[in-house]
RNA sequence: GCCUCCUUGGCGGAAUUGGUAGACGCACCGGACUUAAAAUCCGGUUCCUUCGGGAGUGCCGGUUCGACUCCGGCAGGAGGCACCA
């Protein structure tokens, strides 16, 4: 019997078009049925896919093609991240304006999507560089304004002296401008800011019911919000000769146990007292000099050494009377944390250590492993770090010497908070989000600085502020700021001149609600809180781990800020989080060091690899993740023409566990083809085989295929439920070697009456439970199965729950822990009738070697042991 | 430096969460079909073996009738955070 190939080309496209035409993906927004909302992260338009984008879009596209036939309304919507840099880098190399760039882009995009065949609501896209999109996000920005959520704050910005323009960290590479090269400065300028930290308790504790994201998110969530528990108290200050003075000194404390220890004070050069003291104190005006150059990269913070100055003033020690704590402007003390001075406890902090090392102040150490010996315990060059209950205790601290360090911090806290001089606080390392960008291609910040007036938001009316269209990229900066006119306009309350803020926002803004706005995509309100209530949350999100925190913490903040302004009710907007794992594919590179594609090189039986056209000798390079710079990328046209897009859907979702990275190969590819092939023939074997009428008195082979059927649809349905796709393709592959086996006895003629019918019924199975991941295959064989509806539209088969289960089972018998025989048995089987029939088994005889069994250990329906 | 995770055949990986280690795929080897090749189908493939067996999930130890799975230590790798007081 010969059959002919299954031709991708053609039918895929069929298939999408029929979809398309039947709006079969459209989601209704219908109060009365059960939702569920697919969600991948949306990309950013950079110009082409490469097939290594399209995994996360396939994983979502089969569950949603899944929910959908599990009777959900199913919202699984796209759009465009839309904003953003490159944009500008491009109308400045190649004179284009970003917008067109932009929109050039999506188009390309959107129809490379498309070949993917995902089950996507397309009347639902958004772009966020859209008016309809941003003008409902510059509403939601005057909301927070309106909230106490968005202000504006002076701050410290990564300042490029050359290009005349503030720097993303990203963009500073050894302290200098990416663009540029020019050493960058640390420099004060107004910002926007959106008070994440108003959350920051929320957003720490509701981490604990996001059962559905990673650990590792969740983990990484939590130690970036950062919370701490402490003291904060003040040092009454004296001057060089003993006099009290009219300054305290605030500090924050997590170690107030080790009060005792204390032997100086540090304040950040940018604290007040420094400030103040600029002018009277040798060699401030210089260290703070240096310390605003030094810029706010993490190298540099770590290269550089503990260094101070004293300020001439002194601490006194709240518990010791006449010790007096010199305190210092130094290098290591961050103004934006705590109360940005701290006292120095050399003996159980290490930066305290190296600090007293170097300037020759006391090290006393005050806590020490409990039963060791309190005279002979000494720092040397690492500070004590222990602060465990049980293996601590208190030495040199007066009245809580003997104490564990738990016991010491409390005892302490209560003498501060009786007398009023201190109390107990929680702090983050979470800092409030600036947003302010001095860029062209973003969201303009809908507000209005007025000499009279203040700082005023723009009229919901008179929203959105549009970018002009008429912007000079050719000067370094910001070119709203440059335009002739953009920025000069009337204040809207006392209608004297006044200038627009020039900023535009991050583009994490964009992305922090787009899932919201796809409820209701079109709506003259940022959101239908009706619908939004409807569809939100997201029940499953997929994406990059490199969003475990910025995107993901940002989004889970804008809910909680909508929220606050009545748009949704709703605190956590992704139910189900998932990341998934990159493509990764060889690298290639000639003699000449040049980057060759995938396409470019070929590999010869005996494994090296060539030019294919030059036949020149290819080096191959480690195994990373696609990327246009490494040319390492296969294009999804490519690859939808020569094996077909079920076909890479399929080798997307093989073998490798979707978190982790896999490696795309051709021999892999093609592995995914030939299964799409074989699916194909069996089909159309069964397809042209007359299946008889099907019988009820099923025979044991007939059975057999029955129960394998229905158990790879229970675990298939299973597995596409947990997002274990690798293990569904798996479970397919199964089901199609035992229907193999099967076809082949059912031609031989002598097979049972009822194998036929059962085989189709199997046969029809596989290709319903296949749908998912291969939909446009199962479209078709459904179809040459004689079948007139849709796949995509009808709904998942049931399992049979009495083919799961086995009669008779098969134990595997151990002696002393190493398996010896098997023992057939029913499946209800007493304990003791097992017992007995396992020490006549002649394994466990011969195993034994007379000996007289000890214990027998069976574990009903799985395993016995024969301790002997 | 701190925190987290990972380590199973030639390769990707599976193992019902303490119960037959290596499902399924790739690659490779053999066979059938073919004049031949491709395609397809069938069989084999952890290692050692004196063919009786023995060893085996990074390494060392522990708990258990039984450990890839739990506990302690070590090694290697990946990721996150990083003067956060």
């Amino acid at each position: 019997m010969s059959v002919e190939r299954y031709n991708a080309r053609a039918v895929e496209p069929k298939w999408q078009r029929i979809w398309d035409e039947r709006n079969v993906f459209r989601a209704e927004d219908d109060p009365q049925r059960p939702k569920y909302y697919v969600l991948e992260m949306f990309p950013y338009p950079s110009g082409k896919i490469h097939i290594g984008h399209g995994r996360n879009y396939v994983m979502g596209d089969v569950v949603a093609r899944y929910k959908r036939a599990k009777g959900f309304n199913v919202l699984h919507p796209m759009g465009w991240d839309a904003f953003g840099l490159p944009a500008e880098n491009a109308a400045m190399e190649r004179k284009v304006h970003p917008r067109a760039w932009t929109y050039e882009n999506i188009d390309t995009m959107r129809s490379q999507l498309k070949l993917l065949g995902l089950s996507l609501d397309w009347d639902r896209e958004l772009a966020t560089c859209h008016p309809g999109y941003y003008a409902h996000q510059q509403q939601l920005f005057v909301d927070f304004f309106k909230q106490g959520l968005a202000y504006r704050k002076e701050s410290d910005v990564n300042w490029d002296p050359v290009d005349q323009t503030v720097l993303a960290n990203e963009q500073v590479i050894d302290g200098c401008g990416w663009r540029s090269g020019a050493p960058v400065e640390k420099r004060k300028l107004s910002q926007w800011f959106l008070k994440i930290t108003a959350f920051s308790e929320e957003l720490l504790a509701s981490l604990e019911t996001l059962e559905r994201w990673p650990d590792k998110v969740r983990l990484m969530q939590k130690n970036w919000i950062g919370r701490s528990e402490g003291l904060t108290f003040s040092f009454d200050l004296e001057d060089q000769d003993g006099n009290l003075i009219d300054e305290t000194l605030t500090v924050y404390t997590t170690r107030h146990d080790t009060i005792f220890g204390a032997s100086f004070c540090a304040v950040s050069p940018d604290h007040p007292l420094a400030v103040r003291h600029e002018a009277d104190v040798a060699g401030l005006a210089a260290f703070r000099k240096d310390f605003a150059a030094l810029g706010t990269s993490e190298e540099a913070i770590e290269r550089t050494e503990k260094r101070g100055v004293p300020l001439g003033l002194y601490a006194r020690h709240p518990f010791i009377d006449g010790l007096r704590l010199p305190v210092y402007a130094a290098n290591f003390v961050l103004m934006g944390y705590g109360e940005g001075a701290i006292f120095g406890c050399p003996g159980h902090d290490q930066r305290d250590l190296d600090f007293a090392r170097k300037y020759g102040l006391p090290v006393i150490p005050v806590v020490m492993p409990a039963g060791g010996d309190a005279e002979a315990f000494q720092i040397a060059d690492e500070a004590y770090l222990q602060k465990e209950a049980d293996d601590t205790v208190l030495i040199n601290s007066d009245f809580l010497n003997g104490m564990s360090v738990a016991e010491a911090k409390q005892a302490i806290a209560e003498r501060f908070e009786a007398t009023d001089k201190g109390k107990r606080t929680v702090n983050f390392r979470l800092r409030d989000w600036g947003v302010s960008r001095q860029r062209y291609w973003g969201c303009p910040i809908p507000m209005i600085h007025c000499e009279t007036c203040g700082t005023v938001p723009v009229p919901a009316d008179q929203l959105p502020v549009l970018l002009p269209d008429d912007a000079n990229f050719d000067t370094p900066g910001n070119p709203l700021d440059h335009h002739p006119t953009w920025k000069h306009v009337d204040c809207p309350q006392c209608g004297k001149p006044a200038l627009r803020e020039t900023d535009t926002m991050d583009t994490f803004v964009d992305s922090s609600w787009y899932f919201a706005r796809f409820c209701t995509p079109r709506a003259d309100t940022p959101l239908d809180a009706k619908i939004a209530n409807y569809w939100l949350p997201v029940d499953q999100y997929i994406g990059g781990i490199e969003h475990a925190i910025l995107h993901l913490l940002y989004a889970r903040f804008f809910t909680r800020a909508m929220q606050a302004c009545g748009h949704l009710d709703l605190a956590e907007p992704f139910d189900g989080l998932f990341t998934q794992g990159m493509i990764v594919h060889e690298t290639y590179q000639d003699d000449d060091g040049n980057w060759l594609f995938p396409h470019e090189v070929t590999r010869g039986d005996d494994g090296t690899v060539r030019h294919a056209g030059t036949g020149a000798a290819v080096s191959v390079g480690p195994i990373e993740k696609m990327s246009k710079s490494k040319r390492n990328v296969v294009s999804p046209e490519e690859i939808v023409d020569t094996y077909g897009v079920d076909a890479a859907r399929w080798f997307m979702l093989s073998d490798t566990p979707p978190e982790r990275d896999s490696e795309w190969t051709q021999a892999g590819i093609e592995g995914a083809w030939r299964l799409v092939q074989r699916i194909w023939r069996m089909v159309a074997e069964v397809a042209q085989t007359d299946a008889g009428a099907r019988a009820d008195a099923i025979s044991p082979q007939a059975l057999a295929v029955r129960k394998a059927a229905h158990k790879a649809l229970a675990s298939v349905s299973q597995d596409i439920e947990h997002l274990r796709f690798n293990r569904a393709v798996a479970h397919v592959y199964e089901l199609a070697n035992t229907i193999t086996s099967a076809l082949q006895a059912a031609r031989g003629g002598d097979a049972p009456a009822d194998l036929p019918a059962t085989l189709r019924e199997a046969v029809e199975l596989m290709v319903r439970m296949s749908a998912p991941m291969v939909p446009h295959l199962a479209e078709e064989c459904w179809q040459a199965l004689g079948h007139d509806e849709m796949l995509a539209a009808s709904p998942w088969p049931d399992v049979d729950p009495a083919m799961l289960v086995e009669d008779t089972i098969v134990l595997p018998v151990q002696v002393n822990g190493k398996k010896r025989d098997e023992l057939t048995v029913a499946r209800d089987a007493e304990t003791q009738e097992i017992e007995r029939a396992v020490l006549a088994l002649e394994g466990v005889r011969k195993a034994l070697g007379g000996a007289e069994p000890r214990r027998i250990i069976v574990v009903p329906q799985r395993i016995v042991n024969v301790v002997a």
